[in-house]
Parts: C-alpha cells; structure tokens; sequence
DNA sequence: AAACCAAGCAACCGCATCAGC
DNA sequence: GGCTGATGCGGTTGCTTGGTT
C-alpha cells in the first residue's frame, strides 16, 4: 500500500550479505542501550548501513540474548515435531514452545534434517509394509483354492489389518514421527558449525555484561552431552541473558506454555526497563519443563496417547 | 591439488498483521 | 473506518563449507 519494496533496502548505501562482528556488535550496543525495538531508528542512530528489517532479523535469529543455535537434542526434536504436526508450518509458534531457539533456525532444522528424517523413515515402513502384503497376497492367492466355500466376510477377520498404509490406522502422525524420532533418539544428531564471528561476538560482548547471573543449566542432561564446548562456554549459556527483557521479539502467535501451565501473568516485562530478569526467564523455563516434562514423559505419555485421540489430545495443553 | 557437488544455514524478500493516528 | 508505518512471519535464495572424485 504505497510502501516501497522491501523497506529501506533498496535505498543506494544499504549493505547487504552476512554481518560482521563490529556490526554486530554496534547493533548489540545499541539495543543495550536502548533496548529492542523501534527498528527504523536503529540504523540512523547507529550509522550502520542495513535496514532495520536486517537489524530485526540479525538481533532476533542470532544476537538476541539466551539463544541457543545448533546441536537439536531428541527432546527438541520430539517437540518440533509434535508442534509441527499439530500447528503446520507456523515456525514462531512452534518457536514459543522452546524459547532458546528461533523460529528460523527451527525452520532450517526442519527443512535440512527433520523432514528427511521423517522422509526416510517412513519410506523404510512403506517398504516393510509392502514387502508384507506382497507375501501376504501371495499365500491368499495359493489358499483361495483351498478356502472357496469361506464366506467374503472372512476377509474382514483382520488379515487385512496390516496391509493397510500407515496413514490409514488409527495413530497420528503425530505419533507416528514421535514414535520414529523416538527410536533414532540415540542416533547421530548433525554438527553444527558456526561462524567464525559468533564467537568473536561473545568474546566482544563479554566486555560490557560483567554483571550477570551465573548461566541457567539446561536441564536435560543429554542436551549438555551434545554440545560443543566452544558453544556451551561462550553462547549457548551465555549470560547475555540478562537483558532478555530488551528482546521481547519471539513473536508468537501462540501463548508460551508457561503462560497456560500456570495462572501466571504473561511476561509483560520484557519490554521494560533495564533491570535483571533473570528470576523470570527461570521461572518461566521451570514452567515450561513442567510441561516438557508431561510431554516426554515417555511411558506415561505414551498411555495417554493410546487411550485419546493421539497428539490431538495435546490441544487443550497448547491452547 | 583442483574441480565438482551437496548440505547447511544466514539472510533476503514480500506478504500479513498490528498499532497509532 | 481507513490510512500508513512498523513489525512479524514464512518461503526462498544464495553463499559457505565439507566431502567426494
């Protein structure tokens, strides 16, 4: 509606491509200083030559404080895709469900690893189920001869049952993926390799974040096996997340799950202020294990979804 | 050692939605 | 209620990197 493409892109001056770190690192000061948001101002006040969708995207998918890039655990695994499942393509909603992770990291995670994953294994099943019913097809053939006077009922007794495709039974997809991924839960899980200026960058920030908490511990153990070190040091635990409050960009169309497992108020918080909101980002991490630890409480979980409606039973959770 | 290829991921782009006037 | 700017979101692109020939 009247608005130039792409913002203030096109504009003659605008850099484009990766940022480096004394660009990172200005925006980061910036935004510390004056806290996310307000994107048109960001590159006039900082003389930096992107547009303020580029500084957006650049503070919310990489520098924003508590991010955790790389190394998806099979927990979140399991959680993308049960929310994938269940909300489709809606990556800032899946995002609001684990909040060290951004909803384009998710994406890419899903297009690169997950839905090949999904893909393969499901073509594995196709093939055992077929290689099933050609057998099976082939001793009804030899024992039609046999069995002529048998009522045509008979091919209802279930002899059928497991011929039918995946699709067609009574789990979920859901399910089904969950029950995959749960089966290669052990499996290799892709490395991840950052850039070189991820690194500078934390090195860099370090300076002016001297104050802050000890880091919040992940609290899968199996998570913390995965990790590189470099990563595990310098910013997936970094304490940047100190000032998260300055963030208050997961843009999600969803509630968080904290916000539905508790009455507690939502996190208005973020965009106030410069004080440390560390307890918070703890408490609203705590209410979300609370019902990660619903979700993958395997055998229990695995009782409800039998006797419900599969991954559907998981709405009134979500919603 | 060089060329080629494929995978992974950061960033771009354009549309949708929200919020203020 | 309509307009406009700001922001959010999801699909796509293209660069980088690692592996293979």
């Amino acid at each position: 509606m009247g608005r130039p493409p792409w913002c203030e892109c096109d504009k003659a001056g605008i850099k484009k491509g990766p940022w480096t770190p004394e660009e990172d690192l200005t925006l980061v000061s910036y935004i510390h200083e004056h806290g996310a948001g307000r994107w048109r101002l960001v590159p006039a006040s900082t003389g930096l030559l992107r547009c303020s969708k580029s500084c957006r995207l650049r503070w919310t998918n990489y520098l924003r404080p508590g991010i955790r890039r790389g190394n998806f655990s099979p927990r979140e695994e399991r959680v993308i895709v049960h929310l994938q499942s269940l909300l489709g393509n809606r990556w800032a909603a899946i995002a609001s469900h684990l909040p060290q992770r951004t909803d384009n990291d998710i994406k890419n995670y899903w297009n690169t690893h997950l839905k090949k994953k999904l893909q393969e294994e499901k073509e594995k099943q196709q093939a055992a189920i077929f290689a099933a019913a050609g057998h099976v097809d082939d001793d009804r053939r030899h024992r039609r001869h046999d069995v002529t006077a048998s009522s045509p009922l008979s091919k209802d007794d279930g002899s059928y049952g497991y011929a039918r495709p995946a699709a067609c039974s009574s789990s979920t997809a859901a399910d089904e993926v969950t029950q995959l991924l749960i089966a290669r839960r052990h499996s290799s899980s892709s490395s991840s390799s950052y850039p070189s200026s991820m690194d500078n960058i934390s090195k860099l920030l370090k300076g002016f974040l001297k104050s802050s908490p000890p880091p919040a511990q992940d609290d899968d153990a199996a998570d913390s096996k995965l990790k590189p070190s470099a990563i595990d040091d310098d910013v997936v635990v970094h304490p940047f997340v100190t000032f998260d409050h300055m963030s208050g960009t997961t843009g999600s169309a969803l509630p968080p799950i904290s916000d539905v497992a508790s009455t507690a108020p939502p996190q208005q918080v973020l965009t106030t202020g410069h004080g440390c909101f560390h307890d918070e980002a703890q408490q609203q991490q705590q209410q979300l294990s609370s019902i990660e630890n619903w979700l993958f409480d395997e055998p229990n979980k695995q009782q409800r979804m039998e006797n419900s409606d599969g991954c559907c039973s998981l709405l009134p959770m979500l919603f």
